[in-house]
DNA sequence: GGGATTGGTTGACGTGGGTCAACGCCGAAC
DNA sequence: GTTCGGCGTTGACCCACGTCAACCAATCCC
């Protein structure tokens, strides 16, 4: 079996990940009381899924360590990756609308999360004051996030598409207590080919543009950015000429 | 001013609108209790904004009426429309996570909206069983349909796009209980296009093409779907060749 | 009612990024 | 250490869609 599951019960007062995660901004008192949400914790091994499209809506998760991609699959084998998630960020929200998962969560390396089973989260946000509007706060989120994905894929050109992708995992980096300037991306050029809506080759041709240019220095999946400010404005305007 | 604010008093319980809208799927009693949740409607015309990017959040609102977009900008001017909504459709919920608006509601035509707030929406959450819940299936149900427009904007050529939107429509025309195979668009060849990742002319041509293969007849902005299964083919069989 | 304005269609042409193919690098397997 | 398979890079070519422009239809508004 893909999924290891681990008995360890695990409670939100004690992890270092809660000002990225869902009780964020919670109080102490009220931090106590949510050690009763986490169910259990759960290992899931690289290129191995969380979930997939179909499975029983259950609970949602937080990333304790790793990452992962979500993606949608057409019929014809289409894949189309919806979003690349790291420590701390919630997964499995799009279940709780039909009762069955809708898409699926691959584990981009060894990862480990913690199972938040649905229903006592729904039990837990009545009782707990703050938790449902923390909850409600990472849904709404999501939809903003994947607002700005739509941006992205309907009106940016290959290069700012994969600009305003470097800044934005330089962001979260970041927030992550990690350099802003330096990580390594855990995807390959065709996952993230298949994020921005682009091809494997673009992906690739952009970064060693980008290079050229003197924005960024890459080796493999090691990337510094040297020009964050560059390729802020690569994102924002429309290219080449400036208006007036 | 734009926006007509209108202090009737309005009840869940005497809409008719009740299983496309947040209270689907709710008890009559329930119901009842719910009518405390609607705090005014309003009027807004055609072409004016319910909010707009960077407006404070204070409430939810649902289509009693008409119809809407939803866009974001970017700074250099370009706009991405990111949603088209109907009666019984909720507005707002990217507010939430930062109690600022972020992006921009304007009315397709003459609409009337119920003003949901949001603080008072959290309480009866807590209150009536089943509300949140609800609430919940319509956030992830726009999640969903979110990961849906990047399947389209990232995965689709330009006539599978236009394909997925004309059936998407015609499913909610369905539901609203009109005809699944004539409608009336109320947006633009350039609203449709900036939802859809393409230009106004590829949209416009692309209506034309549907007509010649004699998928669709097209007279500006009134769509009778003629072969609603072609148009199925053309969204999943990527465009041309059949495998084997 | 007529002129202006907005929205839609169509054609000719250009180009950004897709396609296809060759090749190189690196880590895993043994 | 050698082999192998997956991943990444690069080049040559092509085509789907964007751009630019002309024109028409519908609607708005004095």
């Amino acid at each position: 079996m893909s999924i290891t599951v681990n008995e360890l019960k695990t409670a939100c007062s004690q992890c270092n990940l809660i000002e990225l995660c869902l009780p964020f901004g919670m109080s102490e008192c009220q931090l106590r009381q949510l050690d009763a949400l986490i169910g259990t914790r759960r290992k899931v091994k690289r290129q191995h899924s969380l979930y997939r499209n179909g499975d029983p809506f259950e609970a949602i998760f937080a990333i304790r360590t790793g990452s992962f991609k979500t993606d949608v699959l057409l019929e014809d084998g289409r894949e189309q990756v919806t979003g690349f998630q790291m420590t701390g960020e919630i997964l499995g929200l799009d279940g709780i609308s039909s009762e069955k998962h809708s898409c699926n969560a691959i584990a981009l390396e060894d990862s480990e999360v913690c199972v938040i089973p649905y229903a006592r989260l729904e039990q837990l946000a009545r009782e707990i004051d703050g938790l449902q509007h923390q909850f409600h706060k990472v849904m709404s989120r999501e939809i903003v996030r994947d607002h700005g994905v739509m941006m992205l894929l309907g009106s940016m050109r290959a290069e700012e598409r994969l600009a305003a992708f470097l800044l934005n995992m330089s962001h979260r980096f970041t927030a992550r207590g990690f350099s802003s300037a330096e990580f390594h991306l855990r995807m390959t050029r065709e996952e993230i080919g298949s994020y921005l809506g682009l091809k494997l080759e673009t992906v690739s041709r952009a970064f060693s543009r980008f290079q050229e240019e003197g924005l960024i220095t890459v080796q493999q999946k090691h990337i510094r950015l040297l020009d964050s400010a560059g390729l802020r404005k690569l994102v924002h305007h429309h290219g080449v000429a400036e208006p007036h």
